[in-house]
RNA sequence: GCCCGAGUGGUGGAAUUGGUAGACACGAAGGACUUAAAAUCCUUUGGCCAUUGCGGUCGUGCCGGUUCGAGUCCGGCCUCGGGUACCA
């Protein structure tokens, strides 16, 4: 008789349910906690491993707040828009709907029996109508949305255009695309159609041509964080940059509050790190250069404006517009040609090439503006087009790139800046640049002497005097392309009309997705929403065809989950002023430069426009680590690489008494082994393969007068009978070379791993993990696995077959997935549940590895065994609980709730483990202990301490209990046993009342027995005693 | 290349503020119970030396430093993992 988990989990998962125990309303008399889970995206594999341990550590914490009387938010939903479910509809004609909902019921199921405390009536899915609703209407605000410098803020477009109309755009400090200046006279003599596009360069949501990152294999256009060394995340197909009239998202504007709202959240170091690196702010200067004979001029950025004296040629990107203008004829083929490389070129050749230095010369010259030097204008394609001003002064002497240029073209290298104490040098000689900030200017007129810091600013300063430049902060991050060339995604709210885009009416949202033919783009490249029936307004003006990305969903989510039913709006005022944001937000890492960074900027503008109440969305972000898998390997062995490894060992060394060389060389012919002495070759090979070569071998034999040995692989299995034919041969027998016998049929051999000599003649190949315990091989099952593999042999070692093992991705092809579902199926979920936590710090990457399951299993049976007799008959006692035990129980309530403060919820576990062991020893029983745990417990193990909790009484849900208290005078020790060092060696242990002073404990420790040992003969020069820690005494 | 993070027994990990390194668990070895198995319980389990007992000694990636005392702090290096990549 046991504990029957999977009765009882069921029980009160039901009950859960139908009772709506974790269903949560605004409270005001209570405070509000918010904690969330990144949503999954549910893929047909269903959930994966990785999952359950976020939402487990979530879970845990959303309970135990509960418990500590908070009002705790903490729902579920989907990230439902996705490709794979495009990809099997465009393979299948199923609809990417129907196959998301049948992924969606799955997952559910997972994570209903997983036992989470989800407030499902909150469920979200990012492709139900109700819900994107409100990414269409959110879409709209930011059409008509413009981002004020001024105030720093989002505001409505119709503030905009009143400044237009009545001083021009010169009046307007707006983010916005490069657009000519304009008076309001001009402004008001221009038709709509002029206005609208103009107006398009001040738009937070816009469309544009732009370079963007196209996929022809997904037929779609991605974004950055969608692209990874010039292949798609998802499937890893190639990416070529085009240019393209998309949607984008004007995140740019929120550059610098992207950046500075990071110092006000709680969120790893790290994460905040990819993010500001991400953004990539850099502060420097904006320079022009005339250029020699031309009204044109050349606008770079340099965070280095102090090396200005050091410029000695410019760089422009190929794509740059003056290069067509100011290319001299002499050097117009050779441009056009580099130009025309530089497009034909695949963004992964780029990446590929980033070594290697190509350019052309211009045939213009610029002028330096502060020497007034002829400096000549290359293109090259280090420099991008898409950052800062896509040109460059180059300072080849201090930037190494420019220098590796300069070096391969053989262009002039002047030293500006000199590290301080050091001589001058001829760059001629430099193997490298000298790039460091550190350091004061040379050669460099009048800022001769400064440091680079000193000499930044003065140059700026001087730039502005001149009307040459200013100073300028240029960023990393570009603006967001929003637009999709696919069907699976939200539909823009946006008509055309004459060719300008227009937004729907807020009352006709939402705009529902449309029933297509097929899912694919049409004949003339047009995205599969071009094929809906009728995709145009009441009026017929045309609707975008274009769907949104999946991160338009998944930005304000957290948001609509506050009042996800709300069909009037968004979310209410009184709910997110209640609920405010996340508190908690558990999910992964690699969801830094996507999500995470769309997410803030969507919150900021639903902030700027009086939606959301606080700025930052996600007050404390936890990573949950990265799940990796632990691969087993079998060794399939080479037979014959196997033989000649066994006859190897016999023969080397001189152990037959003479000397044999290996792979002996004669002209053409090789021998597995030679033996001048003995005059003897043995040849080691498959039974057929030896009697094709025995003829031949014969021959050469009888030539040289060698003798020869022609052993089958077959005769391995019987190492004796071939050394005994060796040391036949070797006394000068006559030995037959080749005894005739069937061939043997080729069958699979594999070795176990720690077998000698394994690793010269096996390969490792993985092997189910499933097949492995404890990286024992269950054979049988092997041999069952793959039909190939129903006549294997296994050469093992202590009577098992031992696996080897790795530590590599989780994937199908590894064959060390573990899925959840089976191990709740076998151990339950409170096990899996305090298996995952028990697994190590959750923000740590780690083997996914069920070896120490049992362990945990054993112990859930074991608690339950304390409140239960021999014949597992529920028993407690009512008994006054003694000291001891009180100090037990006492002592864990404080270790579990310091734990779930500081999110260490594996030593929690521990603790758990450790009151049980000290309990049972205890023999305790008694319900004024164990009561109390099966509370403590309820966060990690809900199911087992519910029925623990109904079992000792109790009406209504363990939940809803309060947290048990940790009543600190059970914990005053009236001893402490110290620990005394001599020299900071621990020597020995005395135990002292606690209350003793540090001279009390002076004079005890030097009086103790044990310390004359130690002092005997020494001079003592100090003592140290921290009070209930530790004596150190230095001799 | 640059920016982060991490290196502790056979394994996962613990040591919260510089104060008894290896908690807890797995695995392994031995034993008890049992006709047997499962389950359960007990003992040992970082290395080396000693082993009759006491014990001794080394030990947290490597080298050095600060300190009465360093897994923890500082400097340099090595390895692994993550991010990023001509970002001017």
């Amino acid at each position: 008789m046991d504990y029957n988990f999977s009765e009882v989990e069921k029980k009160w998962q039901d009950y859960w349910r139908s009772n709506k125990v974790y269903k949560v309303d605004i409270d005001h008399a209570r405070p509000k906690f918010y904690v969330l889970d990144m949503f999954p995206y549910p893929s047909g594999a269903g959930l994966h491993v990785g999952h359950p341990l976020g939402y487990i550590a979530s879970d845990i914490y959303a309970r135990y707040k509960r418990m500590k009387g908070f009002n705790v938010l903490h729902p579920m939903g989907y990230d439902a828009y996705g490709l794979p479910a495009e990809q099997y509809a465009i393979q299948t004609g199923t609809h990417p709907a129907i196959t998301t909902d049948k992924n969606i019921e799955r997952y559910r199921e997972q994570l209903d029996k997983i036992g989470f405390s989800f407030d499902w009536d909150r469920e979200v899915k990012t492709c139900d109508p109700a819900y994107y609703k409100w990414t269409q209407w959110t879409f709209i605000q930011l059409f008509h949305s413009w981002y004020n410098k001024k105030t720093n803020k989002a505001e409505k477009i119709e503030a905009l255009i009143k400044i237009f109309e009545g001083e021009g755009n010169g009046a307007a400090e707006a983010v916005c695309s490069e657009t000519k200046l304009f008076s309001a006279a001009q402004w008001n003599t221009m038709n709509e159609q002029q206005q609208q596009e103009i107006l398009m360069n001040y738009r937070l949501a816009y469309l544009a041509d732009s370079m963007v990152n196209w996929c022809p294999a997904l037929g779609t256009v991605l974004a950055n964080d969608e692209v990874s060394e010039g292949l798609s995340v998802r499937g890893g197909h190639p990416v070529e940059r085009k240019s393209m009239k998309n949607w984008l998202l004007r995140i740019t504007a929120y550059s610098d509050k992207l950046l500075a709202g990071l110092e006000t959240i709680d969120w790893s170091e790290s994460l905040k790190d990819i993010q500001r690196n991400w953004i990539g702010k850099s502060t420097g200067g904006s320079l022009s250069f005339k250029l020699g004979g031309s009204e044109h001029s050349i606008e770079v950025f340099t965070t280095r404006p102090d090396t200005i004296f050091g410029a000695t040629f410019m760089v422009l990107a190929p794509e740059h517009e003056l290069v067509s203008l100011i290319t001299s004829h002499e050097q117009k083929k050779e441009v056009e040609a580099y130009v025309q490389r530089t497009k034909n070129r695949s963004e992964r050749e780029r990446i590929a090439e980033v070594k290697k230095v190509s350019g052309a010369f211009t045939g213009a010259y610029a002028l330096n503006p502060f020497t007034g030097t002829e400096i000549p204008v290359w293109i090259a394609d280090y420099v991008l087009m898409g950052y800062g001003t896509g040109a460059i002064m180059a300072v080849p002497a201090h930037d190494s790139r420019d220098f590796a240029f300069a070096k391969y073209f053989k262009l002039p290298v002047i030293q500006v800046i000199k590290k301080e104490g050091e001589e001058l040098s001829d760059p001629a000689t430099w193997d490298e640049s000298y790039d460091s900030k550190e350091g004061v200017a040379v050669n460099s007129g009048f800022i001769n002497g400064l440091s680079v810091k000193e000499a930044i600013s003065a140059v700026v300063a001087e730039s502005e005097k001149r009307g040459i430049g200013t100073a300028r902060i240029n960023f990393r991050l570009r603006d967001a392309i929003f637009s999709r060339q696919r069907y699976w995604g939200e539909p823009f709210p946006v008509y055309y009309k004459d060719g300008m885009p227009y937004t729907l009416d807020e009352k006709d949202l939402p705009l529902e997705l449309p029933p297509v033919d097929a899912f694919l783009p049409t004949e003339t490249g047009e995205p599969p929403l071009a094929r809906a029936h009728n995709w145009k307004t009441k009026e017929g003006y045309p609707l975008e065809t274009n769907t949104m990305p999946g991160f338009a969903g998944s930005s304000g989510y957290y948001l609509r989950y506050m009042d996800a039913t709300n069909s009037e709006s968004y979310f209410s005022a009184e709910a997110v002023n209640y609920w405010e944001n996340v508190d908690l937000y558990m999910g992964g890492a690699e969801h830094a430069t996507g999500h995470l960074i769309y997410a803030r900027f969507w919150n900021m503008f639903l902030f700027d426009i009086g939606m959301a109440v606080k700025e930052e969305p996600f007050k404390k972000l936890i990573n949950q680590g990265m799940i990796q898998g632990r691969s087993s390997f079998v060794y399939r062995v080479n037979l014959e690489k196997m033989a000649e490894y066994l006859m190897w060992e016999r023969l080397r060394d001189r152990k037959t008494g003479v000397l044999f060389e290996k792979d002996f060389r004669d002209g053409n012919r090789k021998f597995d082994f030679y033996s001048a002495e003995a005059k003897l070759i043995i040849e080691i090979k498959g039974q057929k393969s030896l009697e094709k070569l025995v003829h031949p071998y014969e021959d050469y034999c009888r030539e040289r007068g060698l003798k020869m040995l022609l052993i089958p692989i077959r005769d391995f299995f019987n190492m004796d009978e071939v050394m005994d034919r060796v040391n036949r041969a070797l006394k000068g027998e006559d030995v037959p070379a080749l005894i005739e016998k069937e061939p043997m049929k080729p069958v699979p051999v594999y070795i176990s791993k720690n077998y000698p000599g394994r690793e010269f003649y096996t390969e490792a190949i993985h092997v189910d993990v499933n097949l492995v315990h404890n990286d024992v091989l269950d054979t049988e099952a092997f041999r069952n696995w793959q039909p190939h593999l129903a006549d294997s042999k296994f050469i093992l070692e202590d009577g098992k077959y031992i696996c080897g093992w790795e530590v590599e991705k989780m994937s199908k092809s590894k064959y060390n997935v573990q899925n959840p579902d089976d191990l709740i199926e076998r151990y339950g979920a409170d096990t899996l549940r305090l298996y995952e936590m028990f697994l190590g710090p959750v923000e740590q990457s780690k083997p996914w590895d069920t070896q120490g399951i049992e362990g945990v299993f054993r112990f859930i049976r074991k608690f339950w065994r304390l409140f239960h007799d021999e014949s597992n008959d529920f028993q407690l006692s009512d008994e006054t609980p003694n000291e001891k035990e009180l100090k037990v129980l006492h002592k864990t309530i404080r270790k579990i709730e310091d734990d779930i403060e500081r999110f260490s919820f594996n030593t929690a576990v521990s603790a758990f483990m450790i009151c049980t062991n000290e309990l049972s020893e205890l023999k305790c029983n008694k319900r004024a202990i164990l009561e109390p745990l099966s509370v403590l417990i309820s966060p990690y193990a809900p199911h087992i301490a519910e029925e623990l909790w109904h079992l000792c009484g109790h009406e209504g849900s363990v939940v809803k209990q309060p947290f048990p208290v940790c009543e600190a005078q059970y914990l005053v020790e009236n001893s402490f046993t110290y620990p005394v060092s001599f020299n900071g060696k621990t020597r020995f242990k005395l135990e002292l009342p606690a209350d003793f002073t540090v001279a009390e404990i002076e004079k005890a420790a030097l009086e103790s027995e044990e310390a004359q040992k130690w002092i005997e003969g020494k001079q003592i020069r100090k003592m140290i005693v921290v009070p209930q820690r530790i004596i150190n005494i230095v001799v």
